[in-house]
RNA sequence: GCCGGGGUAGCUCAGUGGCAGAGCAGCUGAUUCGUAAUCAGCAGGUCGCGGGUUCAAGUCCCGCCCCCGGCUCCA
């Protein structure tokens, strides 16, 4: 993974507190600021630590109460004041042990820790007015250059990310090099919250969640053709490939998990329903249940690989304060599929799977980015195993001309892995897909075996892999990526029949019936309202095409068509439509077609 | 789980101890309309849940639930 700021300046890493570009060290000089005026107001709080980070800063205080919005408010009056005095950063050194005695005085604990954790000799400190900071810079030549920036919020925060450790205050703020800039991400702010999936899912009747149920959601009908549509496409994505679709039971017995590890590692975040005095648990995952399949049978080279996938759904008991709308639940269904290979097939399984996440994305317009996951300090298997499954995954990587980078030591106990996460329109990552060599853990533990080609028993390699990552979540995602606006095949309502006036329903009726049998979700919106007022809910709600119907259409077999980009087309048969229509269902784009000749 | 902010009509929100409100949505009626909001009327409430203080609680106190932003976690 990339080093982030944050990264940088928590882990001492490199020669600076923060990268030396303009952006960077202006955030970071804010940082600065803020604890300058933090100070000035609150002279009993402890300093910890400010880096800069994506967008912003933040800084972290020891402060018996948390700061409350007004206190922000405050600060960031000060703050401008500072800039307006135009403190120069003055820098200077101090050996390490005087630094200790320094901080010491001055009663900073957290600054003592620090450089009592560094290796160098000498350290350095930045002032500003009476402030003064341990800190490895770079820094703006003073607070004047520190013009464009916004409090946006505190939270709690672990020392040193511990949470056995004390809880601090922070503050996070947004910093940019002007006015505009600043302003621009302001807008951005408001317009993510506008796409915001829980929004949308109310605004757009997809989902909903009740407080009966934290963490799972209640999939309304126009959610659910999200959810159909979807599995539609990864059936006949999955149908055409080899793979052999099962289901598997979500309430199991403990004694399977005491079998697969989990027991030990997972319990606490397994739901645990007791019955006749016999301990179950709701499935954290699928794959230790698809090893029973497997294993029902003897299986023979010639059988390899075999690929079973599973819509399966599965519960963890996820912490509270965890949950966020669809992408973090306690209950979701994952496109998980099992494959079961040889050695020898492994790097061929990684190649297709790897192209299959490259279609598959494709057709949502979504860039994935790849993480290879290499051993752990604890792993189970042998260094040579290791070694092959690795360089399996940077051939298949390379194979399908995939850039990716690399997190050492970050697998899995029982394998190598390779992570796909993707960038929303407002930058946020999430991890969706993923693909995890299984060297052992199934293998061995459930004692799978095959008869070679030799005719004795060996041990076949388990691939776990997910594309959507899980219906919820992938939900979530597209629903953000698309503002709600999906393509059409996606569409829970693909077409809305609009008839100018009540003289003109029985044709608008005739519209909609032809839709409906050539299977397109079309719905009749003949109200008594106003046709510029069922125009607008319809393009509120998303709907691709508007098909206006009035005297002229029903003289001439045409519809009105309209998009909702609010374009509008004019006049076009209806057979045309219908053939469109289904064309542009059929090929999945997510461009608008019908009626564009 | 931890820190903070919230929860009032279906939705968005106002209401700082004294009669529970607005806009949109809904319903009824009028209007029969040509590409982003027609007009009028009506109805709509366990103020998250439970306890307490008070003559009086949406408002103050305590406990719990859920949501939001972070932290931690994320096989």
């Amino acid at each position: 993974m990339a080093e982030t700021e944050e990264d940088r300046h928590l882990r001492f890493a490199g020669g600076l507190d923060c990268d030396p570009s303009p952006l960077p060290t202006l955030r970071h000089s804010a940082s600065h600021v803020m604890a300058q005026a933090v100070k000035r107001l609150f002279p009993d709080v402890k300093l910890a630590i400010g880096p800069a980070i994506e967008d912003g800063f933040y800084y972290d205080f020891a402060k018996p109460d948390p700061f409350t919005p007004e206190d922000l408010a405050k600060i960031e009056a000060l703050m401008h004041e500072l800039v307006r005095a135009d403190l120069p950063f003055v820098r200077r050194e101090l050996p390490r042990a005087e630094a200790i005695r320094l901080f010491r005085e001055r009663g900073e604990p957290f600054k003592v820790e620090i450089l009592e954790g560094i290796d160098a000799d000498l350290v350095s400190l930045y002032r500003q007015g009476e402030f003064e900071d341990l800190c490895r810079g770079p820094h703006v030549p003073s607070t004047g250059h520190v013009t464009a920036f916004k409090l946006l919020s505190s939270s709690g925060a672990y020392w040193r990310g511990d949470e056995r450790n004390p809880m601090l205050q922070r503050i996070y703020g947004t910093a940019w090099l002007t006015p505009e800039e600043l302003d621009r991400h302001l807008w951005r702010l408001e317009e993510a919250k506008k796409r915001d999936h829980r929004k949308l899912g109310r605004e757009l009747d997809l989902f909903d969640f009740f407080d009966v149920a934290p963490g799972a959601p209640f999939w309304l009908p126009k959610g659910m053709v999200l959810v159909r549509e979807l599995e539609r496409f990864a059936r006949e994505s999955l149908d055409a490939r080899g793979y052999q679709e099962i289901a598997t039971p979500i309430l199991i017995h403990k004694r399977l998990w005491e079998q697969s590890g989990h027991w030990e590692h997972y319990q606490d975040n397994m739901f645990q329903v007791e019955v006749e005095g016999q301990l179950f648990t709701l499935k954290p995952m699928n794959c230790p249940p698809s090893a029973y399949v497997y294993r029902r049978a003897l299986r023979s080279y010639r059988d390899l690989p075999l690929r079973f996938s599973e819509m399966g759904r599965c519960h963890r008991n996820e912490r509270s304060g965890t949950l966020t709308g669809l992408v973090r639940v306690r209950q979701f269904t994952q496109d998980d599929a099992h494959i079961y290979c040889r050695p020898d097939q492994l790097e061929d399984e990684i190649t297709a799977l790897l192209e299959l996440v490259r279609e598959w994305y494709k057709v949502f317009t979504l860039e994935p980015s790849f993480k290879l996951s290499t051993r752990p300090e604890k792993f189970l298997g042998t260094p040579e195993q290791w070694n092959a499954a690795e360089q399996a995954l940077h051939q298949a990587l390379k194979a399908n001309g995939l850039a990716y980078d690399v997190d050492p030591a970050a697998g899995a106990f029982y394998g190598p892995k390779i992570d796909v996460d993707v960038q929303d329109v407002l930058g946020r990552r999430w991890q969706i897909a993923t693909v995890q060599v299984d060297l052992t853990m199934l293998p061995e533990r459930f004692q799978l075996e095959y008869i070679d080609s030799d005719g004795h028993p060996k041990r076949p390699v388990a691939i776990h892999r997910a594309i959507f990552g899980s219906y919820e979540r992938f939900i979530g995602i597209i629903t953000e990526h698309f503002a709600g606006a999906f393509p059409t095949w996606l569409a829970p309502v693909q077409a809305r029949v609009l008839p100018v006036s009540e003289k003109h329903a029985e044709y608008a009726r005739t519209v909609t019936r032809r839709l409906t049998e050539a299977r397109i979700r079309g719905e009749l919106d003949d109200r008594n309202e106003k046709l510029g007022y069922r125009i607008r809910e319809a393009q509120l709600a998303k709907v691709p095409y508007m098909l206006v119907v009035g005297e002229r259409e029903a003289q001439n077999g045409t519809v009105s068509l309209r998009y909702r980009t609010g374009e509008d087309r004019g006049a076009v048969p209806l057979d045309r439509v219908l053939a469109d229509l289904a064309h542009e269902i059929g090929s999945r784009t997510v461009t608008l077609t019908v009626g564009r000749s």
